[in-house]
DNA sequence: GGCAAATCTTTTACAGGTGTAATACCTGTT
DNA sequence: AACAGGTATTACACCTGTAAAAGATTTGCC
């Protein structure tokens, strides 16, 4: 059984200070950690089809959802600015991919949707990008897998209610 | 036992694709989503401070290494890349929190130190955000953290292993 | 009913951080 | 002495968030 990177980085930290609680950093570490790693291996069948992650996101939010999105309810889907919303959107309706559409009842709100093409294009993608997260996770035997999703559905209610605030 | 968020995207999936695999977003999903709420949370204590979460990364790896780092070796560390630690390293030697000594041996790299002040912020600064951490993990009992920090590890070992590459 | 204030949704302006690629410099090798 | 490889920095383009702005609707009050 060999160590990661974290358990080592804790052991430095108790090595500068024995008092240390370091407690927390096994778990958030570690999320940081994985995050990181994956962000830069994960993208890879994305980047050959021109879109960035966060584009990939906002499609993807789109596409399962069965009517059609704001751009406010996508920015909080996406975890991201309205402003990065109004700019991604933009550059995906310019190749195509997407329709803004203005509702009729109120005027400040616009309706985005997919096009033919950008229904098309993550239909493509995502059973390639699933492909590829299944690999990436190859390592981990069944066991291993169900209990660390079950896990993380635990934390991520927490920090849902702590930290989230309002969804829906 | 309430869903998150994660689930409930996977049923959407569901919905419109019966066949798709959606095993790996209950990993990978959920991971990005917790590192996602974290950022937001866990850098208040930061803030106050005037320091963003890449430069307080930066520090707390000099602060807990024995040895002085080149700026090499601290953007493999913190996973970014050389000219991002370039400009942080700048703007913190202008906060007179680090120093950058040549090495006399070998002209073309830096070793990077930090100074008494520098040290003195982050061993202020780290107890708390550990303490802040914690607060936001009070949610989970001690057995699940447990259990959820071995798996990461264990996860986290594929990915250096897998993605990584060389570290050390 | 009608007008103004408050609120909401989206977009634009701007400042700041990051990565890629090019550059400058150094070391060790042939 | 030239060259291949390595390290740090600079130049530049892009993306993101905060804050301000623009447009539209609802509410409150007379």
């Amino acid at each position: 059984m060999t160590d990661d990177i974290v358990a080592l980085v804790v052991r430095q930290w108790q090595a500068v200070d024995p008092e240390l609680d370091t407690g927390p950093m096994e778990i958030i570490g570690r999320i940081n950690r994985c995050a990181a790693l994956l962000q830069q291996a994960e993208d890879a069948p994305l980047r050959s089809a021109g879109l960035t992650r966060p584009e990939f996101d906002l499609l993807g939010a789109v596409r399962r959802t069965a009517r059609e999105l704001t751009p406010g309810e996508l920015a909080r889907e996406t975890f991201s600015s309205g402003a990065a919303v109004t700019k991604r959107l933009r550059a995906l309706q310019e190749r195509g991919l997407v329709d803004r559409r203005g509702d009729e009842r109120d005027r400040r709100v616009a309706h985005v949707r997919l096009t033919d093409e950008g229904r098309a294009l993550v239909d493509r993608l995502l059973p390639e990008q699933l492909a590829y997260e299944r690999a990436v996770l190859s390592g981990l035997d069944d066991g291993s897998r169900d209990e660390l999703g079950s896990r993380l559905a635990e934390l991520l209610v927490q920090l849902e209610g702590r930290i989230g605030g309002a969804r829906r």
